[in-house]
DNA sequence: ATATTTTACTTAACGGTGTTAAGTTACAGA
DNA sequence: TCTGTAACTTAACACCGTTAAGTAAAATAT
């Protein structure tokens, strides 16, 4: 039993430390930078032995990717507080886009990243551990949904203008994490980002009063 | 003299060659599974040939993402007659999406993938071949401007309305490219992503009206 | 206590990648 | 005819993800 036990420990010690190592890596150099064998020389085994406790890389960045959600969700938990649904939305497209300056190689895998959905696609059968992302796109669209049982967004449907909202926050947060800011503008980079968020708030302060055309 | 003329026209075609070749086998499977040796078996050379035409893979893909830029051009072209500024805005973000559907890869490539901005960055002194980039953006501006003279978006800057505009679409073309809207719904995929656009279109509508908070 | 199976891991290899140094061949100009 | 250069190739370096086969130790069965 507990020598057993003892065994089933170890090997789940393993499992974690190849996470967090990948995890360190992965957060200095970035997911291209992180290879298989790079983690397996760091916590000193062959390369092979990875592959007894994740199935391929792309399995390995699936579990970064759901580590991704958890702390989004944490940028998120701190705004179940606000009471008025809209001042709440405006306050998630804020924490969105700082959560993604703030953490940009975990955005990228996130949202960006081709890897973790792959995974995603491979099993395809259950997939049912998607608990973390669905808590959070759900915050979004039950924050709509009030907003839209108070009288604001009238008309719209709360599913859709919850994915607009992404939209427009990824939009912003993706440009600076793949360095399509610099490119276009001259203010100086985070600044264009941060811009482009306020007026998200001044978007959705102007949208909500009028009525559909 | 024709024949040094000869030679260089020669080198010239190859190099288009080359360009065509990694354009055709990007668009047939992406960025990741175009390499160097491909192309070079295709065109019936051997690999480090392609070197004595392109300084490196991203400088072949910066070409290509300068393509792209001239063939996103086009599709903004037609809409240079839409008289009323307000409407060719919501045109142009139609026109973008509808770019991004259709030209997948070359999408992903303008605005997602590194490759072609490590390019950029290593020229560096001059890049003032950007051109085609600055006309799509300066076109989105110029737009903008003329709603601002026309009295829409009072006291709103134009240049961070036109990057949150492009935001807007970028983020919906992007979610969709990189696979991240079967995760967060139901409706079958080209749909959200056109219901966006065309709530885009409703937001911009929402907006001119009302005066600042 | 010995024999057998299972567990945990490694070595070696396959087939790929981008890139560079060194070598070859053919041709233009002296 | 000789020489230098232009255009191209061969071979190699240092990586990559992944798999098949092998090893050594520990657990289990006889």
């Amino acid at each position: 039993m507990t020598i057993s036990n003892r065994k089933e420990r170890q090997k789940e010690e393993l499992k974690a430390k190849i996470l967090q190592t990948a995890k360190a890596l992965f957060m200095e150099r970035g997911y291209e930078e992180t290879s298989i064998r790079n983690i397996a020389e760091r916590i000193e085994y062959s390369p092979t032995t990875i592959y007894l406790y994740f199935k391929d890389k792309d399995d390995i960045f699936y579990a970064l990717h759901r580590e991704g959600f958890v702390l989004l969700n944490q940028y998120f938990r701190a705004l179940g507080h606000v009471e008025d649904p809209f001042e709440r939305l405006k306050a998630i497209a804020k924490a969105y886009v700082t959560f993604a300056l703030e953490n940009g190689e975990f955005y990228d895998l996130m949202f960006i990243i081709r890897s973790p959905m792959n995974a995603l696609e491979k099993e395809k059968k259950e997939e049912l551990d998607w608990e973390e992302g669905d808590r959070a796109f759900g915050f979004l669209v039950n924050t709509i949904e009030e907003c839209i049982a108070k009288g604001y967004f009238k008309g719209m449907n709360a599913e859709v203008l919850a994915f607009t909202t992404w939209s427009m926050v990824h939009g912003i947060c993706s440009l600076e994490i793949r360095n399509r800011c610099s490119v276009v503008s001259e203010l100086n980079q985070p600044n264009l980002a941060m811009r482009a968020c306020e007026m998200v708030n001044e978007i959705l302060n102007r949208m909500h009063t009028v009525s559909p055309s």
